[in-house]
DNA sequence: CCGGACATCGACCGATCGGCTGATGGCGGG
DNA sequence: CCCGCCATCAGCCGATCGGTCGATGTCCGG
């Protein structure tokens, strides 16, 4: 079923990442890496301009998101398919990737079989998921309503940053032009959103889904 | 003065960094990669056994711990230089790994010719790192008194663990079979250390160094 | 043997937090 | 056009926190 060569983009910050990847598949005849790119902005532009079958897409860079990058191409209608090759498996980054429009999730520290296995799976549009991916994704979905945790507003996280900078509410009122009642409502708010009763667990929490630092 | 091939082991528990490394400096004739570990335990083995001139070594794997890997090398006289390359450039990981002897310190994205030139250094012995760790470590050490932070003790991570999770003291209290007075006292004591005014920023300061999640 | 780090406890007090109730206005989707 | 989400604000009150005194006992290392 997959008699064509594969063509990919390889689009991620760190050059030795890219160049891993690049020997990789160059050492199968089957695959064809078009080009590289280090950011998601400019990874749009490559996979827009060259069409790979498959891109091959890291969600943490400086130069443009992944996550960003992927809904672009999805809005645009690209043909390419995307699968994002990431180190991290937080519910922040997957559930999202997901959401925009990636055709699978792989860790990097799976083998290089996995790799090419999955590559060729997205090509032909089949979902690849890491097993510990897949674990999470069902047990996401599986609680939907109060105990997961809704995305906090802007100015929620924006409040909850200071919190974790150690500023009491009067000063977040200062730092943010706000009343203290209103800086009040945001974080009883968002004890709702993360299913908290107060802001040391909050900041906590924040960190555990990689909404903060 | 670097005429000599550069010998070279790779530890790393990503399979597609290893391969990156390995073909960056395959290209070049003036290093040998003698061989690979997936992780600590393995990687001093093999470089006890190979005797690379520099080992370049991730920091968090599964199987054995970096810092943990440079420090054995170090106790047990090692000849190789260790170059620590991680995608992470936190206090928590820098300070101890530099501390256990490690030669050098650079971050994943760092471009190739920089990584190049800082494996001969490491090889000559002289120290590396990335500017952004340099600047880090400075500021770590410029304020060694005060502001910084001694190690938690036992018993103020036990009670900081609590916050974290939205204890409160007299909740606390109960849980460590104490008196509230006492978990206040961890507290205070563990405000000073984190230097940080309240327990949601302890919490904050906690997940950055590591000591947390 | 003494100093220092650690763990334990008590009491007091001002500052802060969190919960509650209720209100206004903007903005976007159905 | 109305409903829901978001952002804004007010006042009240009990609970909790953080700071500051001081005190006791252990254990380890110099």
């Amino acid at each position: 079923m997959t008699d064509r060569v594969i063509t990919l983009l390889i689009v991620d910050d760190h050059p030795v990442v890219r160049d891993g990847l690049r020997g990789m598949f160059a050492s199968d005849p089957g695959f064809d890496v078009l080009g590289e790119a280090a950011g998601g902005v400019e990874g749009v532009e490559l996979a827009l301009r060259l069409d790979p079958d498959v891109v091959l897409m890291d969600l943490r860079m400086p130069a443009g998101s992944g996550v960003e990058a992927i809904a672009e191409l999805t809005r645009l209608g690209a043909r390419s398919k995307v699968l994002v090759l990431t180190t991290y498996d937080t519910d922040s980054d997957t559930i999202p990737a997901i959401e925009a429009g990636a055709t699978g999730y792989l860790l990097k520290d799976a083998p290089r079989e996995d790799l090419f296995a999955a590559v060729r799976a997205a090509a032909e549009g089949r979902t690849v998921l890491s097993p510990a991916v897949a674990s999470r994704l069902v047990s996401a979905v599986r609680r939907p309503a109060v105990p997961a945790g809704e995305a906090l507003s802007a100015r929620e996280r924006e409040v909850l940053g200071l919190v974790a900078k150690g500023t009491s509410n009067r000063e977040i009122a200062r730092e943010l032009f706000i009343s203290e009642a209103t800086v009040k409502t945001h974080l009883t708010h968002l004890y709702g959103k993360l299913g908290v009763k107060d802001r040391a667990a909050a900041v906590a929490v924040a960190y555990d889904r990689g909404i903060l630092g």
